[in-house]
DNA sequence: GAGAACATGCACATCGATGTGCAAGTTATC
DNA sequence: GATAACTTGCACATCGATGTGCATGTTCTC
């Protein structure tokens, strides 16, 4: 019985599956240039017609927030399977991890600004926050992260900060290990430590220093 | 002779330069925290008819170059009047005028990522960018700002950390006095500098510590 | 207070994007 | 290979935003 509760109905088509995940794909890269693109520019760069794109989304509405939410999915995994016990290495981690995931990230980043979605996206990307404002917490009672910002207040900044970093990959073309330790070092300076407390704790650490 | 080049013709009315005046004031507050208003909605919030828009700008075009121009002309201004020997102060010192505009800047920074104005916006704002550039460099050569780096990479960075805290400042409703404190805070941590040192610095500089 | 500058409200044409229906073709699955 | 799933292309209706013309008030300037 391959389908999941319908009787006598053929089961999806593999193909149909894949057209899915390559809109969306091509959502990625059309909308974070370009937000106001049109379906038909998506369902283009997606190899398909406009009109297929209606057999999968019933609107843009539901394109966005099926982008938002795959997108976010992918972040929360890396977020919650990361973590040290030393609080500045555990957020340089976290960073890094992101950065990873940085095709996904970018339009979460465009698109998290715009007007319906805003409340969506941002709640999406809680659980990362929320992991964060953990390390951000645990830092501060030991001493090695910064008390002069409020917590929350921090851990936004933080990630701002790793977004800043991202944006600026996309402007000056940075590698993949210069945009990590790019990451890293502007969350570490975020979070208080000085450029040198921050590249030797980089240096000094091999889960920050080896790749992925 | 009232008029500028004109021959016969009676001089432009006070009233209409005001008028002009609250549509850019009107696009600011609309466009900013939804770009892609009608300029129905602009006009509406100035007070005036869509029709009498017309009368000023040839259209939505117009009207966002004239409001970047605008906007980046008094932050400009407050760049170019800043210094201080000490380069660290100096970054804190420009970044603190900066947050005192906030207003203008929340809307550049949301319309600096829209696809037709990315170029005019960023060129606008050159002069800032480069004045901290400035700054940069002197901290870089006298060892009081990070040189881990690229400057030109650090300059972006840290211009970012102050737009992410009126982004901050927005959401969390900040007080000016501290939000001034937390964009200098943020600025100098981006610049290197440990929490500890960029508190003391703070506190020990009158010229930071005071208001405007 | 005469006249120009300005605002208003409507009408109208245009444009791009959206959403839907349907017949015909293609492709995977049984 | 039969059939359902899927895609395509076109037509068509709709919608909101834009830009412009024009007649009719208002309001400032001289």
């Amino acid at each position: 019985m391959p389908s999941d509760t319908d009787a006598g109905r053929r089961s999806r088509r593999r193909d149909a599956a894949q057209n899915r995940e390559a809109l969306l794909n091509a959502a990625v890269v059309i909308l974070a240039t370009e937000p106001d693109a049109s379906l038909e520019a998506v369902a283009a760069a997606a190899g398909l017609s406009r009109r297929a794109l209606y057999g999968h989304f019933s609107g843009r509405d539901e394109l966005i927030v099926a982008l938002i939410e795959r997108g976010a999915e992918r972040l929360v995994a890396a977020a919650s399977t990361t973590d040290h016990a030393d609080a500045p290495v555990a957020i340089a981690l976290l960073c890094a991890r992101l950065w990873d995931a940085v095709d996904h990230v970018r339009l979460l980043a465009q698109v998290a600004l715009r007007q319906p979605y805003v409340e969506r996206a941002a709640s999406s990307l809680d659980p990362v926050r929320r992991r964060l404002t953990v390390f951000v917490a645990r830092g501060v009672a030991d001493g090695t992260v910064r008390d002069d910002i409020p917590q929350a207040v921090l851990a936004r900044l933080i990630q701002e900060s790793a977004l800043a970093v991202l944006a600026e990959a996309a402007r000056a073309d940075l590698t993949d290990p210069e945009g990590r330790r790019l990451v890293m070092l502007a969350a570490l300076g975020t979070a208080g430590l000085s450029w040198r407390e921050a590249g030797a704790l980089i240096a000094d650490t091999p889960e920050l220093a080896g790749e992925h």
